[in-house]
DNA sequence: CTGGGGACGGGGCCC
DNA sequence: CGGGCCCCGTCCCCA
């Protein structure tokens, strides 16, 4: 219980999220489904893992280099490290392996680098003296940890190529198929001046009693050394019993970019990106080399024609089939993480991270309240100085923010623009008219318009009066009835695809209306905005379909606006298509 | 149910 | 490229 009210205040800022994104809201069959996140459970999860490897519990997985003994967990390794991914068999769809390697010989990896390594993987921090900076990127390399690999690099400012050929060619191997969440890269504040101190990647500062692990335990045991990591399965054959702990499900396919309903890994989507902002990882397959990265770049237009965030798998298509040499764009998109939303604009993703991780960095010196963004701390500030910099020209009201003032301003203008297209009730703010609308269970059509303010407003006013011919309150008492017994049936075809109205008395009447009524939204808004919203779109022709048959307009009166007529017209000609389909 | 204020998160622009 | 600033849309709360 107490969970969950600790839970329940980030609920109400979370939950709401997706369906700004349109996911839910237009997704009647998704209704029932809440994402309910939880920000911190990535890092317990992970702290809890930390803990577990310093104490060997649960560990079923011993590294060892050059003597050092690091206990760890297969699941984990193997959701970091391409290497480990292969040598469980935990990739490429052969899952089912999961090997039961206990012990791994790593001495090509300094005991120094692997517990570096080791503490990223458990903590999404690296931590690395910069004397072993170049060990720590061999042994990334190796290991196939490509985001610490790309840490590095960028760190000691080479590129791949500055590799040996049997370092390239090693990654190559461990990288050549990747398909994955590790690919996140660090490029942030990789270039700091001061190289001298301890370097740390990433921003879990959340944990940061994790960032300073024991020695890794080391317990003396010479063993022979392997130089080759590709020798050490055949050296470590599997054991079945360890399968269930290795889990190969867990990691199965990490890097296979949740589709959006894909379920990712909840570890393997937080942990490598929780570290970083830039280039957020396409996760496609083959994503191993910078330039992939580059190449990820301005895929964000693909977000310009759909309000639902494409996948990453989508992303990661994208970027391939897009092909190599693009640049990157200052402002590309980058894709959350956590929640796949896309974030445009550059340096906006740790921003966004915060409303996932609940961190509040920008506290209020007067009360105490914790902003996310210092720009809200600011506002929230005139709270304490009286500071109203947005004085109303006809009023003596005062307001914190310009959109205040901007809502209130509409009051003097008397300005509505946003009016019912169902009830013709009119509002001044465009929130207020969607409650009005979720209230009433108003027809799901997008009523947002251009702003054009008072032109609307008088319009919409004058139109109502004159095409109207019952009086509005009888209008509004219809729809609201209408919607009281809202069970929508197909209005003509009776195909049960869509809905259409029911109604006990006067059903004729009513339902002409409700078709009016909806026309005449449709007018407003266009056709073509439904073209995203099939079912909206089809009850739309469905509702002309019927009213045109009876052969009434009311929505005969010119419309004010040139496009509005536009938008009628050429529905006109659709449905008049459609019934001289229908009459053959 | 509506009007109004405020909070919050995202995007654009600019430095 | 990151961050500040501003605007906007949406949601919540209260009267």
């Amino acid at each position: 219980m107490d969970a969950m009210r600790h839970t329940l205040p980030r609920l109400q800022l979370t939950v709401p999220m997706p369906m700004r994104t349109g996911k839910v809201a237009m997704s009647p069959g998704e209704d029932g489904l809440i994402g309910i996140p939880f920000p911190e459970h990535s890092n317990e999860l992970l702290s809890h893992l930390n803990d577990q490897r310093r104490t060997g519990l649960l560990c079923d997985l011993t590294l060892m280099s050059r003597g050092a003994r690091y206990p760890t967990h297969r699941s984990v390794m193997a959701a970091v490290s391409l290497y480990f991914r292969r040598l469980f068999g935990g990739e490429e769809g052969g899952g089912e392996g999961g090997g039961g390697f206990s012990v791994c010989q790593l001495d090509f990896v300094a005991p120094d680098a692997l517990d570096a390594l080791l503490e990223f993987a458990y903590t999404a921090t690296l931590t690395i003296p910069s004397s072993g900076m170049r060990d720590v990127l061999r042994g990334a390399q190796f290991l196939g940890i490509q985001c610490v690999a790309d840490a590095c690099r960028d760190i000691l400012g080479e590129k791949a190529e500055g590799e040996t050929a049997e370092e390239q060619r090693a990654q190559r191997t461990a990288t050549e198929r990747m398909a994955v969440g590790d690919t996140v890269v660090e490029r942030g504040s990789r270039r700091k001046t001061d190289r001298k101190k301890m370097k740390k990647v990433g921003l879990n500062h959340i944990n940061s009693s994790f960032f300073n692990p024991p020695p890794a335990s080391p317990v003396s045991h010479p063993s022979p050394a392997s130089d080759s990591f590709r020798s050490l399965p055949s050296t470590q054959p599997p054991s079945p019993e360890h399968r269930q702990n290795g889990d190969p499900r867990a990691i199965k396919r990490p890097g296979r970019g949740p589709t959006i309903n894909g379920g990712p890994h909840p570890w393997l989507q937080e942990h490598p990106h929780i570290a970083n902002q830039p280039p957020v990882p396409p996760l496609n397959d083959k994503l191993s080399e910078e330039e992939d990265l580059e190449s990820f770049g301005d895929d964000g237009k693909l977000m310009e024609s759909t309000s639902i965030p494409t996948s990453i798998a989508d992303r990661g298509a994208a970027a391939t089939a897009a092909g190599a040499g693009r640049k990157r764009k200052s402002q590309t998109p980058q894709q959350c993480p956590v929640c796949q939303k896309i974030i445009h604009g550059a340096g906006k993703l740790p921003r966004h991270m915060r409303t996932h991780t609940g961190e509040k960095p920008f506290q209020c010196s007067a009360c105490g309240v914790r902003f996310t963004r210092n720009d809200k701390l600011k506002i929230h500030m005139r709270k304490h100085t009286g500071e109203r910099p947005y004085p109303c020209p006809h009023c003596p009201a005062r307001f914190l923010h310009s959109y205040d003032l901007k809502n209130h301003l509409s009051l003097h203008s008397g300005a509505r623009p946003f009016e019912c297209p169902l009830c013709h009730k009119a509002f001044a703010r465009e929130d207020h008219l969607q409650r009005h609308r979720k209230g009433h269970s108003c027809l799901e059509l997008r009523t947002r318009r251009p702003r054009h303010g008072a032109e609307l407003g008088e319009d919409d006013g004058g139109e109502a009066s004159g095409r109207e011919q019952v009086n509005p309150l009888e209008a509004l008492q219809a729809h609201s009835s209408a919607f009281s017994h809202r069970s929508l049936l197909e209005a003509g075809s009776g195909s049960g695809a869509s809905p259409q109205l029911i109604f006990e008395g006067d059903v004729e009447r009513e339902v002409e209306r409700e078709r009016s009524l909806a026309l005449q939204a449709l007018a407003h808004i266009g056709h073509h905005r439904l073209a995203g919203f099939p079912e909206l779109f089809l009850r739309s022709l469905e509702l002309r379909t019927g009213r045109d048959a009876e052969g009434e307009d009311p929505g005969g009166t010119p419309s004010p606006t040139a496009q509005r007529d536009q938008w009628a017209d050429e529905i006109e000609e659709e449905i008049g298509e459609e019934e001289a389909e229908e009459e053959e």
